[in-house]
Formats: structure tokens, sequence, C-alpha cells
DNA sequence: TATTGTTATACTCTATAACTATA
DNA sequence: TATAGTTATAGAGTATAACAATA
């Protein structure tokens, strides 16, 4: 179970909503993931292959070091979850893709994360839009 | 870096915006702990530390095994940043507060983490409120 | 020479199981 | 016997540095 980030100094409510959203909302995925004993790493990289890519893509989508990406890659890889398939444009590179297993894995994650469906779910769709709004707001 | 959460299929705009929330607001919070060298868990830790107050109470808390926080403490201890006193009612049990150093180190963290205050500060005072009614009720 | 990716290494987080000391 | 906490152990995430193969 992953700690939560905070409480820094939630000096007003809407400060200590978003800390409560943030951490409810990593419990659960994590939870998910762990349902499928998956690593919250492993469940967040198979759902970012519904396209095959390199590992320095990855990388760089996710924020993180290449040597990073190889290690998860290589437990997914074990898992039968994934293959790191020759890149014929440029014999360095290799391209990440799902196994038939990846995808079905990912498709039973993406059920088991309920999480985020059912807090927007519990709006009614003009305070969907509103919430949408306030958000992209807040995010700048 | 942590690796984002999602994403899942965000078959809503608001989803979608939460998790770019979610996202956004974990790698702010592991930035901040880095500026001080701190992991997410020992800042974490640090922060719930205004009273101080025993492992399991820790543990119970932060929603995970008692012997994780046994490792954090022991590190934060070794920086001097917190102190187990004995528990005077219990000779069992501990009680860890932060020391002076700990209080500045975790001042500091605060002042770094400027994330969800300036996330907030985009929003009027209204908007502030309708964000939080919203979330609350997103979170059920 | 620069880039893609891996390997080696080290540290942290995390849980489980077994243990000590105390209640 | 039950509880508070630690220790031992193991697996996973993470970054840095050094490296190989290719561009």
């Amino acid at each position: 179970m992953a700690l939560p980030s905070g409480p820094v100094t939630t000096s007003s409510e809407a400060e200590a909503a978003l800390f409560d959203l943030v951490d409810v909302y990593d419990r659960a995925y994590e939870a998910a993931a762990a349902e499928l004993s998956l690593s919250p790493a492993q469940a967040c990289v198979l759902g970012r292959l519904d396209e095959r890519r390199g590992m320095g893509a990855l990388a760089e989508e996710l924020g993180c070091d290449a040597s990073n990406i190889t290690q998860i890659v290589m437990r997914l890889e074990a898992l039968g979850l994934v293959t790191r398939e020759p890149n014929p444009r440029d014999r360095r590179a290799r391209l990440v893709a799902r196994t038939r297993r990846g995808d079905e894995l990912n498709h039973r994650f993406a059920t088991a994360f309920t999480f985020a469906r059912t807090a927007v779910g519990r709006l009614s769709p003009d305070e969907q839009d509103q919430l949408t709004a306030l958000l992209r707001k807040a995010l700048g």
C-alpha cells in the first residue's frame, strides 16, 4: 500500500479536498493493480501500450529514467504480457507491444479500477462539466 | 520519478481531468520532496508528526504495514529528523516525534510543495467552494 | 560523435513471517 | 494469550554511471 502524499499545510478546504481525492485515487489504483497481481508501475506501463512504442518513448511519457523502463518491461515480458520486437527502422531500438494476455489483463484492470468512473458517476452531467472546467482552470 | 497512475479507459472528460490532476499532483509532491533529498514516503511521515505518535498509529493512518513504518522512521532518525521516545504508559510502545531539524525540514517542504496552493489560487473564492463541493460529492 | 537501450549497482519502499519484550 | 514494535528476508521501483551496438 502506497503512502498518501499529504497532508501538507492544507490551508484551505479546496486544498484538503484535492488531497483527499488524490489519496483515494492512488489507493484505488494500487488496489486494482494488486487484484491482478500487478504493481502499479506494471499496470501503468501496460496501459500505455494501446499502440506499441519504444523504450525511450515510454520513459519520456512516464517521466522516468530509461533504465527504469527496462526493468519494468523485463518483468512484464517474463509474465508474458508484452514482447520486445526489433525495430526495422533502427536496429538499436525496440518496440514494446502487448501480447494477447497483456491486452486481456489490461482490460481486466480497466474494469477493476472503478474509482474515477464511480466518482464521476455521482455527479450530474452539468456537474461533471463544471468539475472538468474547474480542474482545467486550476491546472493552469 | 513516480509513474503516473493512468490512463485507464478515461471514458469521459471529467475522468481525464481527474487523472491529469492526480498525475500532476503526485509528480509535484515527489519533486518537492526530492528538492530536500527526501523520498515521498519520508516527507509524508514527517508531515504526520505535528503531534508525536506511536508506530502503530502511523501505520494505521497511512494504511501500510508496521514494519514499513519501522524502516522509514529508522531512516528519518538516522537523518536526525525524528526521535523515538519511550512511552511512559506502555514500555512496549514508542512515541515518534520530530526534532527541531525535522520541524524545519517539514516547514521547508510545505513551502516547496506549491502545487495545491497554486492550483487553488487560480480559482476565485466562489469557484474554490464549487470545486470543494463537487469533489466531496464525487468522493461519496 | 551521438543515440538507444542495457547492465551493474545502490538505495528506498513494501509486505510477510518470525521474533522480543511487555501487557 | 495478545499486543507493540523490530528484524530478517525478498521483490519491486528508482536513479546514476558505465557500457554495447548502432546511427
